[in-house]
Formats: structure tokens, C-alpha cells, sequence
RNA sequence: GCCAGUGUAGCUCAGUGGCAGAGCAACGGUUUCGUAAACCGUAGGUCGUCGGUUCAAUCCCGACCACUGGCUCCA
């Protein structure tokens, strides 16, 4: 996170204010209890505030009731927060004399110049920017919340420290809305709606964490999807291509993933021979010597008894690891589709005639994340990309964007999706050559057409510098999950690197070979990220285009005639290939009603004698009650045409 | 991967160093019913796995696995 400047921090808002001051409070609680206890920083945040603590005494939420007390006893004090500055002499000193190292990394933050602030309440005292409230007895409704580890910096190199999670607010009744607001959250995690409505479910035990199985509910609405992205796509002009799970490792080698990545892909799958395994072997050997051999050239430390120049070993190095390559045998489970598209772009001569050319598949990649970054449906390690790559001219480039821009506002349209963040992530020309590919002028056109197709279509966003990806710039979708977690849940990216790794040319209309530009492009994502969303987004109460169970005929009673009358209806609404099901057990109507009603099913048509009779279907709406008796004919019209209309 | 927490029936959860419990769901029967629970019964478990302490462990201790909250990561 980038240091706050003080004018920012003067306009800290009210609730801000009240959180850091808690989170101040919590500390100083803490030093009373665990005097021995050394600080790091607590800042506030969306939902409340941190501190971070090394401290050998291991908290656990057993210690939330002690704290707390502690924080209250401190309230009680009305103790004020006073400002001080010192110089930066007598502030190290004052670190140093209490054991705060943690205080003393932080205080060489600080920018030579820039005044070194103290607030004090009680006995406590911390270097600290502010704001703050005015006394510790304007903190009235708080909580402590949970505990969890941090690295220091957050750099996983550096020590693990204990962070206690509390959060704020101007009074108990706001505090307990959020409170019940959580609560809501946790009722719409989509873990537990999945499992409650048997959407998927995981097999650790014998398929893998991280791999989640879709049960025939789940199918439904991956396969609605689908069938949307592929209507979608297909009006738009894409062409469809499937490729395999797998590439032989020369494909990652190409493409610039291995070996950087590989740590997130699943290791390869050895098919060698005996004799092709040792010379692997010895030129893994000879890479290693070589690699070694750089390293001491370019630090120039040791003598160069070789006699070779850095450019010669790096030349030996890459031609050893093509030899590497040339073995085969090595596969990879694919962990992105562009290099597979990328050979069908390749697999014939191409022309600008061909361009643009939009290469669309729902392809299944593979993973390795690390365990403890799985998380529900939201970060697997097997998924399905809404994945399509589109191959252009530069001159073809703004249009092609902008419609794909368009095809994100188009779903997102469909699914009522409001809440919604949009971040433009940029190159850093201070880093051309190093982490962004040395192409100045293209990054400058391709960011400025994107920004500009940002401001036509009036879509607010959030310009990052220095986050683009290595080949281009790209725009991301972010959303937040009913817990608060916030993900990516679309990706838009300029590709103008990798198409030439692959030699990728088409000919132009000077008769020469051109390097096309690519867009990455999945505005559904993944299945199993963006379902997982939209469970959470619609509370499992699912539009009934794709409700898993979009109809249920209930009947009063389980005697013919009514029971035919039921059957006729199934089979009119199947032959519209509209997904319903009959209850024409003996259950009392009430008990057929909540059973619908809990399995979350959209549409149930009770029928009794009175409905046969006027040839009626009763229509109850899930969540919204009965909304009474209509002509069965005109119901079931309107179901086909609502499901056919994607209609919210 | 790291730190912490959790793991009892399909689900939600009780419980105890000495025979393993409830509600819902499931299954069998009775009931013939108008919009969120009709009634009776049956079955369901190596208490995550492995090891240790103990006369005796689901309970205490350890390791592992999985999940959860974070951190790191997210091409």
C-alpha cells in the first residue's frame, strides 16, 4: 500500500478517524495485557481496523473478551489524543529504548523533511499520522473479530506477525446492522448455498482439493452459460476452436510461461525413454554449470578463467535449453489457452483478409494454486475460461476492443450486475525493457484507445500504472463476494508480445508479414468463478433461464384425473425443453409448497380440482407467493418466451 | 506455502475419560389434503486419518489430511 500523504490524511472520513483511533486503543489494550509486546501498524480499513503484533503469547479469539474489557476500561478513561512531533533523533530513540524494532523499519518510511508525528492517549504512544477522534470516549461500538498472521511489508521473507481483526462504529445500532449484515453474507456464501442446493461439491479425498465436481444442478447452469457465451460470441463473429487439456513443454517454453510459472502448474508428465531421460539429465547439468557460470561473470566477483563473455554464455544457455526441448516427452497440463490458439493461428498462411479473427473456446486449464489460496468455487484449481482470442491489425484494434467492451456491459446487463469496479492497468516507461516488453509506442497507442473506449462508453475507472501485464495493457473487472472479498471477475488484455514469440505473421497488403495484435478477452471469466458470483449475487434465487429447476408442477392430492393433468404439463413444458419436474406424491400441498419453495425451485404451478376443471394453472412465484390462477396455455406461453428472453 | 482455528449421521448442531444423541433430509406405512412442515415407524456412525498416554480415548497429547479466517500469490 502506498503511504498516505498528510493532506490525504487530513481528509480521513469521520468513520476512518473513529477506526484508527480504535485500532490505536486495541493496542495499547494489548501492552497493558502483553506489556512485552512489540507493534507493527494498524490501520483502518473498509469493514473496521488492524494492528499487527510480534508477540510470543499466541492470540486466539479466547482472548477477545480480555482485550476488550481492556479497550472499554480505556473508553471509560476518556483519555484525549494528543499530537506531538519529535525530531527524527529523539524518536529513534524512543523506539529503541522500548524494544520497538518493528517502529524503527517503520520510521525510515518516512521521507526526509516530512514532520515525525506522535499521538499519545493515556500511556500509550505511537508514531502515527493521525487523525484521530478526539478522546478514547468517543469510541463506543466496536468488536474484536478474528486472528490471522501477516508478513511484515507483507513480503513472505519477512517475519510473521499476529493481526487482530476488530472493527468500529459511530453507535451500537450501526455496529449491530453490520453485525446482521455479515451474517447475511454468511447465509449467501455460495459454498453453502451450493451445497445446500447441490449445485457442486468437492471430493478431497479422492479427486483433489481445488477440483470441484458439478453436480447435475451445477451442470445446468454452467451449460446455460455456455449456451449464452456461444450465442453471445457467435452474433459478435467469433469462430469456434477446441483444443487439448495438454502441450508439450516447448509450447511454455515458447510462450514465456516456463519457467517462471511453473511453479503454478501442475508438474509435467514424464514420457521419456530410458536413454532419452539421462541426456535430459546431463543437459539439465550443463544448464545449471552454465547458469552458475553467468551469475559469477555478472557479479564479477571471481576470475573468468572460460574466457567467455556473458552474451556467449547466455547464447550457450539458450541453445542448451532447446536441446532440452527438442527431447519431448515432457507434457503439461495447459494453465491458459492462448498458446493453443496461438497454433491455430499458426496451423495456416494467413492473410489481413482473415483479420479479425476471433478464436473463441470455453477451454479447461489447470492450476497448481497454493492450498492456501483455494477458496470455494471463487480460486480452484481446475477451470473453464470464457476464454477467446481475437487477432487484428492495429488499425482494426479500437474497434475490436470497444466491441468487447460492449459484450462485458451486454452480460452484465443481463445479470443485473451493478456493483462493479473497472480497473485500467497500465505500464510504468520507467520499466520498458525490464518488466514491460520494450515497445514504447505501442503501449502508448494501445493504453490511450482503451482509455478512450473507457470514457466513450461513460464507465467509471480506476487507472493503475505500473500493474499491466508484461505484454500489454488490460482492464479488469473486479466484484466482491458476500463476504467482502474482492476478485477479479473478468479480464480484458492487449497482447502485443507473445503472438511474435510465436512467430505468429499474416500478410499484409504491401505483400509483407505483419505481427498481429491479440485481445485476450473472458468477460464471463471462468465457470466456476463467475457461477460461484452469481450464486452469491442472486442468493441462489436464480432468473428462470437458469434456474436449475425451472418449474414444478404441484399437485393437490395425488388422484386422476389431476395426476394426468400434471403429466400433460410436464410433457408440453419438456417438449419447449424447459427443465420441470412433478410433485404428485401424497404430501399435503402445504409440505409440496415449502419443498419448492426451499429448493429454491422458480416457478410451481399448483393445480387442484378447481384448476382442471376451468383448464387453470395455479402460478406461485419463488419468493413472491401466489400470484393466483391463470389459463394453462397463457402460463406455459410465457415461461418459453421469458426462458428464450433471458429475462431477469 | 506460512500463521491461527475447526473436523461427531447426507445437512444443522448437542455431548462425555466408561453402551454415540437431537432436529431436518432419506426409507416404510397411515392420511386424500388449495399455497412455507399431516401422523406413526425404520434405518443411518471405526466421532477426519494414523500413532501415543491410559485398565479404558470421540474426549488428553503428537503427526498427517481436509476445510475455514488471514498473509503471500493470482500470467
Amino acid at each position: 500500500m502506498q503511504r498516505k500523504t498528510l493532506d490525504q490524511r487530513e481528509q480521513m472520513s469521520e468513520l476512518m478517524r473513529l477506526r484508527h483511533s480504535a485500532a490505536h486503543m486495541m493496542a495499547s489494550a494489548v501492552l497493558r495485557l502483553w506489556p512485552e509486546a512489540r507493534l507493527d501498524i494498524g490501520p483502518p480499513t473498509e469493514e473496521g481496523f488492524y494492528y499487527d503484533f510480534d508477540l510470543a503469547h499466541r492470540f486466539s479469539p479466547e482472548d477477545f473478551p480480555r482485550i476488550e474489557e481492556e479497550m472499554r476500561k480505556i473508553v471509560k478513561e476518556n483519555q484525549v489524543f494528543e499530537k506531538s512531533t519529535r525530531s527524527r533523533d529523539e524518536a529513534r530513540e524512543w523506539f529503541a529504548t522500548k524494544g520497538q524494532t518493528y517502529k524503527l523499519e517503520r520510521l525510515g518510511d518516512i521521507p526526509e523533511g516530512e514532520a515525525i508525528s506522535f499521538f499519545q492517549n493515556g500511556d500509550f504512544v505511537d508514531l502515527c499520522a493521525g487523525p484521530h477522534v478526539m478522546r478514547t470516549g468517543n469510541v463506543k461500538a466496536f468488536k474484536l473479530l478474528s486472528v490471522a498472521s501477516a508478513y511484515f511489508r507483507g513480503n513472505e521473507k519477512n517475519p510473521q506477525l499476529q493481526r487482530l481483526y476488530g472493527t468500529a462504529f459511530k453507535n451500537k445500532e450501526e455496529l449491530e446492522s453490520w453485525i446482521k449484515l455479515q451474517e447475511e453474507g454468511k447465509r449467501r456464501d455460495h459454498r453453502r448455498i451450493g451445497s445446500e442446493m447441490s449445485l457442486f461439491a468437492y471430493d478431497s479425498e479422492f479427486v483433489g482439493p481445488g477440483l470441484p465436481l458439478w453436480l447435475p444442478k451445477g451442470t445446468v447452469l454452467v451449460e446455460e452459460l455456455e449456451k449464452l457465451a456461444k450465442d453471445t460470441e457467435f452474433q459478435a463473429g467469433y469462430v469456434r476452436v477446441r483444443t487439448p487439456h495438454i502441450a508439450k513443454e516447448k509450447m511454455y517454453r515458447t510462450s514465456g510461461h516456463l519457467p517462471y510459472y511453473a511453479e503454478s502448474m501442475f508438474p509435467p508428465m514424464e514420457m521419456l525413454e530410458e536413454d532419452e531421460r539421462k541426456r535430459r539429465e546431463q543437459l539439465n547439468e550443463k544448464r545449471a554449470d552454465l547458469i552458475r557460470l553467468l551469475e559469477s561473470l555478472e557479479s564479477a566477483v571471481s576470475p573468468n578463467p572460460t574466457g567467455l563473455t556473458v552474451e556467449q554464455v547466455r547464447h550457450d544457455i539458450a541453445k542448451t535449453e532447446t536441446e532440452i526441448t527438442l527431447i519431448g516427452g515432457r507434457y503439461y497440463l495447459k494453465a491458459m489457452n492462448c498458446p493453443h490458439h496461438h497454433r491455430i493461428f499458426a496451423a495456416e498462411p494467413r492473410s489481413y483478409r482473415d483479420l479479425p479473427l476471433r478464436l473463441a473456446e470455453y477451454g479447461t486449464c489447470y492450476r497448481y494454486e497454493q492450498s492456501g489460496e483455494l477458496f470455494g468455487l471463487m480460486r480452484v484449481r481446475s477451470l473453464q475460461m470464457n476464454d477467446a482470442h481475437i487477432y487484428c491489425t492495429t488499425e482494426q484494434f479500437g474497434d475490436e476492443f470497444r466491441a468487447v467492451n460492449e459484450m462485458y456491459l451486454k452480460y452484465f446487463k443481463i445479470f443485473g450486475l451493478e456493483k462493479y469496479r473497472m480497473r485500467f492497468s497500465t505500464h510504468d516507461p520507467s520499466k520498458l525493457g525490464q518488466k514491460f516488453v520494450n515497445e514504447p509506442e505501442l503501449w502508448k497507442k494501445t493504453e490511450d484507445m482503451v482509455r478512450q473506449v473507457l470514457i466513450d462508453s461513460g464507465i467509471d475507472f480506476v487507472e493503475v500504472p505500473n500493474e499491466a501485464a508484461f505484454y500489454g495493457p488490460k482492464i479488469d473487472v473486479q466484484v466482491w463476494s458476500a463476504i467482502g472479498r474482492e476478485f477479479t471477475i473478468a479480464t480484458n488484455q492487449v497482447d502485443f508480445a507473445v503472438p511474435a514469440r510465436f512467430g505468429l505473421t499474416y500478410r499484409d497488403r504491401d505483400n509483407t508479414d505483419k505481427t498481429p495484435l491479440c485481445i485476450h478477452r473472458a468477460p464471463l471469466g471462468t465457470h466456476e468463478r463467475f457461477i460461484g458470483f452469481l450464486i452469491e449475487h442472486y442468493a441462489g434465487n436464480f432468473p428462470l433461464w437458469l434456474a436449475p429447476e425451472q418449474v414444478r408442477v404441484l399437485t393437490i392430492g395425488d388422484e386422476e384425473p389431476l395426476v394426468g393433468y400434471a403429466k400433460s404439463i410436464v410433457q408440453e413444458l419438456r417438449e419447449n425443453f424447459v427443465r420441470v419436474e412433478a410433485d404428485i406424491t401424497t404430501n399435503k400441498i402445504n409440505g409440496k409448497v415449502q419443498d419448492a419453495e426451499r429448493a429454491k425451485v422458480h416457478t410451481m404451478l399448483v393445480v387442484g380440482g378447481r384448476d382442471l376443471e376451468a383448464g387453470n394453472v395455479s402460478v406461485r412465484l419463488h419468493g413472491k407467493g401466489n400470484v393466483g390462477a391463470k389459463p394453462r396455455a397463457e402460463v406455459l406461453a410465457d415461461i418459453v418466451q421469458s426462458i428464450r428472453e433471458r429475462r431477469a
